[in-house]
DNA sequence: GCTACATTCTA
DNA sequence: AGAATGTAG
């Protein structure tokens, strides 16, 4: 029902690059004529320019959008810039177009970044909508009882899962599309990769289709196969049994509303056949798109948390900063058999299946106990499914960091696969992955895959292994890590109380937010050395530990910088930049596979300083400033354009690190446990 | 059917 | 670690 002759409005697309259920879009065809833009922007993004493999994807996902839009009447207009709001604000003039119209996003710069658009272009007379196109619900609808927002996932989860209103129903795709007149626009040419990238993307090819439509095709392909068993098959490593939505929904190829419809659908239909292992799919599979959902709620009320661990006490941790250890992790050279190859799959294919995601991150935090977001920042670097919340989200988790996490002092990993019944033989029980990610112990007998440490020397040598030369011995051994983690964790809990003590002798800063701590740089490049001498095992030099917090660079309120603030640990290995090859010694060849995906806990993020404070009470809808059709709007108005109002006076980046660490408050029982740590704050 | 022990899972 | 669920006897 556009209306050639409207208004002409801009509908500026970021990670919702679908035509079908996309609100901004269909509120652009309300409007009249549509201008669709994209704005690449990526030094708005700090350190968290995108990866090589994330912006493979986008660039095909991008001319497939475009595609799509040209055939409903109007093309994708690309924008190079530095700044997305003056850039708009071109496109808006050079078109003559009095709307914009957006989707949300959730990450910490997004929300700032948004918030500049409308008022900036509000202020230039340009009406300004946005909608949710990304969550089931917006992050300021889910409240507890209190009316606070919840601080656990499974909280959270119930409640999405029972709320008075169903979630939007999703929105047919368009038919036609009335163009607006971009004549006057200099579409810009996008480049998203550079000439020593493309050979390692021509692989990513092979395994995935970018682009809404193919979104579309795996959803139902997952649907109609996987999904009834993704309750059992879960646990494997190997197989293709997730729903490889993740990078799909990273940029909003497909909806998570019609996904979570669908799903349901599905649910209805097995629980009236009384297929119970399928109703157990189901929630478990919409459990993952909750976390997903959770991770935007996070980053919304804590948009820190991609930096600062939830819960206060962790910025105490001593973590270890090796950059042997980390290059070790990244190479996949720890001498941990699942971890290696789950490693060495990363870099080679951008994906990793949830579990093993789990090995390896908590094999890093854990065992390694590097500073968690070094291998956040890894995972941002190196995975197709890179997303800043739920990576966040993802390592928090595991690091111990959120109040329902697992327990720092847990150390579950690798090693009990010595003792059978671990995660080696667990996921892994024949080895499989293993053989096929590692080479080199191809060999070795199912029985040692996991260990082989613990293999006899004739075994070894008639796999043709050995240890220490071809493949590594134990980068640190499991004891001396629990040993290491019991001393760090005490290490921790006195420095905790210490401030504590600090803070109640009046020394009101008594923490060292940046004072007496040196802040941990952010992650030295990661690039990928395969052809490094081999990694020797216990390196020799002691243990370096710095104490967390660890800062990185601040985005100010005008936006964002790029500088690093950090002090660097410098450790660079510069010259090799070779971002991506592929190992050349991994059996990519192997059949030709698909990669999987899944949806993952893990994501990644960014940085800043000065940080936002969102202020629910000042939450306003849009209704009331913008345009028209607030009234039509139904009960949930749905593309209410609700916006999060950002107080920039409200309280400075650094006011309330100090004031109350921001996290989230403590309840778990770990804390319970140690009752001279925190309280809540709040 | 019930207790005692074992396994599984936890966002 | 602790809860929950499952299994053997």
């Amino acid at each position: 029902m556009g209306v050639p002759g409207g208004g002409c409005s801009v509908v500026w697309f970021r990670r919702d690059l679908r035509v079908e259920d996309n609100p901004a879009l269909a509120a652009g065809m309300r409007a009249g004529a549509v201008v669709a833009v994209f704005v690449w922007a990526p030094e708005e993004e700090g350190h968290y320019f995108p990866g090589r493999v994330s912006r493979w994807w986008l660039k095909h996902s991008l001319s497939h959008l475009d595609g799509s839009l040209r055939s409903l009447g109007t093309p994708l207009l690309t924008k190079r810039s530095t700044d997305s709001v003056s850039s708009l604000l071109e496109v808006i003039k050079l078109t003559g177009a009095a709307q914009l119209f957006f989707n949300h996003l959730y990450d910490p710069i997004s929300l700032v970044r948004d918030h500049r658009v409308k008022e900036v272009l509000t202020a230039e007379g340009v009406s300004v909508r946005s909608f949710n196109a990304d969550l089931l619900y917006e992050p300021w609808e889910m409240l507890d009882q209190e009316g606070q927002p919840f601080t656990t996932f499974s909280g959270f989860w119930d409640r999405c899962l029972s709320m008075p209103y169903d979630p939007e129903a999703p929105l047919l795709p368009p038919k036609r599309i009335f163009p607006g007149d971009v004549s006057r626009c200099n579409p810009d040419t996008l480049v998203f990769e550079d000439e020593s990238e493309k050979g390692s993307n021509a692989l990513l090819a092979r395994a995935w289709s970018p682009g809404w439509s193919n979104a579309d095709k795996a959803l139902t392909t997952f649907l109609n196969g996987p999904l009834i068993e993704y309750s059992k098959n879960r646990r494997k490593a190997d197989s293709a049994t997730t729903s490889f939505l993740s990078p799909h929904l990273h940029f909003g190829e497909v909806s998570v509303r019609k996904v979570f419809h669908l799903v349901r659908i599905k649910q209805v239909l097995w629980a009236n056949e009384g297929n119970k292992a399928g109703e157990e799919s189901v929630n478990l599979f919409l459990k993952s798109i909750g976390l997903r959902e959770y991770s935007r709620y996070i980053s919304f009320n804590h948009p820190y948390s991609h930096e600062r661990p939830l819960l206060g006490h962790l910025k105490y941790f001593p973590w270890v900063v090796d950059e042997g250890y980390f290059k070790a992790w990244r190479q996949g050279r720890t001498g941990y058999p699942l971890v290696d190859a789950g490693m060495r799959e990363l870099w080679a294919t951008g994906w990793l299946h949830d579990r093993i995601r789990v090995v390896v991150s908590s094999f890093f935090v854990k065992v390694l106990q590097l500073p968690w977001r070094w291998g956040m920042k890894y995972f941002w670097d190196t995975l197709l499914d890179a997303d800043l919340e739920s990576d966040a989200l993802g390592w928090q988790y595991i690091s111990g960091t959120l109040p329902d996490g697992r327990e720092f002092d847990r150390l579950d990993n690798p090693q009990d696969a010595l003792k059978e019944k671990i995660e080696g033989y667990k996921f892994d029980p024949n080895g499989e992955y293993v053989r096929r990610w590692l080479p080199e112990l191809a060999r070795l007998p199912t029985e040692w895959i996991h260990h082989p440490w613990n293999a006899p020397e004739s075994v070894l040598q008639a796999a043709g292994i050995e240890l220490g030369s071809n493949y590594p011995l134990p980068i640190v051994e499991i004891d001396s890590a629990k040993a290491r983690l019991e001393e760090a964790l005490t290490q921790m809990w006195q420095l905790e109380g210490a401030s504590q003590t600090a803070i109640e002798n009046g020394m009101e800063e008594g923490l060292g937010d940046s004072s007496e701590s040196i802040p941990i740089a952010f992650p030295p490049d990661t690039n990928m050395e395969m052809d490094t001498e081999p990694i020797r095992n216990n390196p020799p030099h002691a243990t370096i530990r710095r104490y967390e917090d660890q800062m990185v660079p601040s985005m100010t309120s005008s936006f964002i910088r790029v500088e690093d603030e950090e002090t660097s640990v410098d450790l660079r290995s510069s010259g090799d930049d070779n971002r991506a090859e592929v190992p050349s010694n991994v059996n990519t060849a192997e059949e030709p596979r698909r990669e999987p995906h899944g949806h993952t806990i893990f994501q990644t993020d960014r940085t800043n300083d000065a940080f936002p404070q969102f202020n629910f009470a000042r939450v306003r809808r849009n209704s009331e400033d913008s345009t028209a059709e607030s009234s039509s709007t139904t009960r949930r108005e749905r593309d209410g354009g609700v916006v999060p109002v950002w107080s920039p006076s409200n309280s400075t980046y650094s006011d309330q690190y100090r004031g109350e660490d921001n996290g989230i408050g403590t309840s778990s029982s770990y804390l319970a446990r140690r009752p001279q740590a925190h309280q809540l704050f709040n």
